[in-house]
DNA sequence: AGTAAATCATGATAAATATCATATTTAATT
DNA sequence: AATTAAATATGATATTTATCATGATTTACT
């Protein structure tokens, strides 16, 4: 009987946030530190935590959002199916990020997908309560908009980097990105794991030639491999890559 | 005398904009109509209207904007430097949009170099005006923050088409994207007059690579050209292009 | 632990694209 | 109108990247 109890208090903690929004320190991150106090509590009172595994789509292109993602913990990629039936991960969200304003604000379905690439824990805070908050508190909409603002300024610098840069390029500063953003485990290899699909898919490039160029990387000393992690050896040499 | 009197007033009506933003058709394609009747009699007394010639640069990559655009006549193309020393043209701007926006909002300098494509007519709106407006109206700064929601959904679509089509795709897919936003001429050619080196920009291409390609769509009877002029000739087969 | 499936790796080759060279045409300037 | 400069065009060639094939590792699963 204690077991049942225990196994429901866990299990309803986990999916049912018990955490309250105005003593989270994610919202430091993000724009919902420009809500007031009784907006957070609001917001926590409908709020539902979810916990996601890595691998799980946390919503699909084309997908109805029927409300934004507060990220606790974890990171995940947005992605766009191509044409020809590759995915490109178009950027990659991290703890702190909220994730599909994009499609609330425009009240259309997400064009992108989101998927875990480690286990993640995230907040669900329904569509109503943001919009609710962006009719009536200036101070927020504009948080969003400088967030969205920012989004708009990296989407054009990748635009700029896959017309112009080779593979070689893309891929020796995604490896730094990676590196920069998200950090590196004890052993200095990149703490995020990505297949080389994964990166094939963020430089835009076929599986083979990410392998590839890795291998060359490789050769060269500029990084090391200890199975698919990755360690950069020689960081100047890599930012100067051409 | 008279004559003096008549170039003054032309001259003042040319610099110093006389029309009245509240009467303005314009405002009706941007977040500038989510304004108070009050406010923009306010933002029409302190605006300045501005004709800027074909070839003509609006601002650099780099400049501090103190305020916004808003393009009553004329396009223009916004572009950002690459290492390798080309500009890639990230975005059309056309009649009805607004300029600079986005480093409004995140007080930095310009990311983008705006160039005129052809004659144009803007009024600039003094950077204190616009945030004046974010501040009080949060009914323009949504509509401002849907904008910008719009723009980073292409800027992503734009992503992935650099990622994962094929020059010749993104040329034809360019072409037609020219064709449905700008309209053509009468004598059906594309009314928006791009050099061969604009269309590489815009695909992320070398000149050479462009123009070559734009020769094999001529001899596949996809589009006809007149000096530089380019007129489509089968649409459902450009569109089909792979 | 053993097997199937997925991922990683590399070679051989084809296709796409860039670069360099050089005409040719068009536009700008005097 | 003549001259110069710029843009367009095309060939030859080099480089980059994709594709197909196949084997080696790793991971997942029972």
């Amino acid at each position: 009987m204690i077991f049942i109890m225990i196994y429901l208090f866990l299990h309803v903690q986990k999916n049912i946030g018990m955490g309250k929004c105005e003593q989270c320190i994610i919202k430091q991150f993000n724009s919902l530190k420009a809500l007031t106090k009784e907006e957070l509590v609001r917001i926590s009172s409908c709020k539902t935590s979810k916990i996601i595994k890595k691998g799980e789509v946390i919503f699909e292109e084309g997908e109805v959002l029927n409300g934004v993602y507060c990220v606790k913990d974890g990171i995940c990629k947005l992605t766009k199916l191509s044409a020809n039936g590759k995915d490109q991960i178009v950027k990659m969200v991290v703890k702190g990020d909220l994730l599909g304003q994009r499609s609330i604000v425009t009240e259309e379905r997400s064009n992108l997908q989101a998927t875990a690439l480690n286990d993640m824990e995230v907040c669900f805070i329904p569509k109503s309560e943001i919009l609710a908050d962006l009719q009536k508190n200036p101070d927020f909409t504009f948080n969003v908009l400088k967030d969205m603002a920012n989004d708009l300024k990296e989407a054009d610098d990748v635009i700029v980097n896959m017309a112009q840069k080779s593979v070689r390029q893309r891929l020796a500063e995604t490896i730094i990105y990676i590196h920069e953003s998200f950090g590196v485990n004890p052993d200095g290899t990149l703490s995020v794991l990505l297949s080389r699909e994964d990166f094939a898919n963020i430089v835009g490039t076929a599986t083979e030639s990410a392998i590839r160029v890795l291998s060359q990387f490789k050769k060269e000393g500029l990084i090391s491999t200890t199975g698919k992690r990755i360690k950069i050896e020689n960081i100047e040499d890599l930012k100067r890559v051409e």
